[in-house]
DNA sequence: AGAGATTAGTTTCTTTTTGAAACTATCTTT
DNA sequence: AAAGATAGTTTCAAAAAGAAACTAATCTCT
């Protein structure tokens, strides 16, 4: 035997994050990621082109937008519709299933506003003491 | 005028994720991230040790974890422990701030976990057509 | 007594990912 | 004619991640 720990629920068909090689890991390496959480978040508003996004989200560079929204849009979270305008234009909005995730993403970006003074204070004393 | 885009709804301060400058965002940078999502969710089951956390948390480097945990506690969200056993122990638990992260953290693991299938035939879907 | 394992990391080196910037192609505006 | 907009891709340098070895003190097994 090697060390006692604790077994956490693991839902229906014995999915689990924590496990490095299931396949719910791979998800969790996808939206576990700051970009495409505020992507994602940020869909919640509604259709939005991939420029109107470049600007909504502050930092992020085309390359990695693209890349983003490519992988979300292969994991079914997201639609991107092309319309054949002059220049095109291309819409990208959330799926229903993209739809269920957005509820606990934004539960995570608004914890991050609501709770930053606090965590500004925590490094602030970590700082002194180290 | 550059474009028309909806602004969402920003709590208390003018906080706001979105912006590449505001403190909330370096917030979010750390929680979005894949190993501290997994570190903060296993650290609900209770005080964990250093090698039983890498154990546990499938896949991650002891450099990588190091450095997460050591930035997690920085950000006043988990505690550090030393006791002068021989050799070492450090447990490592939530603080009473990172315990109102991890409702919402945990929202989204099991999310994870929950839609896999999902997302595993959306993923075959998109490859069949490109 | 020496080998091996344990603890919680750090160090080094390689590989992967990211970010910044320039480039594509087509059309409209100045 | 040059600039600007569309939605990207490409290229290259910098940063981050991953794998593996190493630390130091002590206990256990042979």
């Amino acid at each position: 035997m090697v060390t006692t720990r604790k077994l956490r629920e693991v839902p229906s068909d014995h999915y689990n994050v924590f496990a490095k090689e299931c396949p719910a890991r791979m998800v969790l390496d996808r939206i576990g990621d700051k970009w495409a959480l505020l992507i994602l978040d940020h869909l919640k508003s509604g259709k939005t082109r991939f420029n109107e996004l470049k600007r909504s989200v502050g930092g992020i560079s085309q390359k990695v937008l693209s890349g983003v929204l490519k992988t979300l849009e292969r994991d079914g979270l997201i639609y991107r519709e092309v319309y054949p305008t002059v220049p095109v234009t291309v819409e990208y909005s959330l799926t229903p299933l993209g739809e269920t995730l957005t509820e606990a993403i934004s539960a995570v970006t608004h914890w991050a506003e609501l709770h930053m003074k606090e965590i500004l204070s925590a490094r602030e004393a970590y700082d002194l003491k180290v």
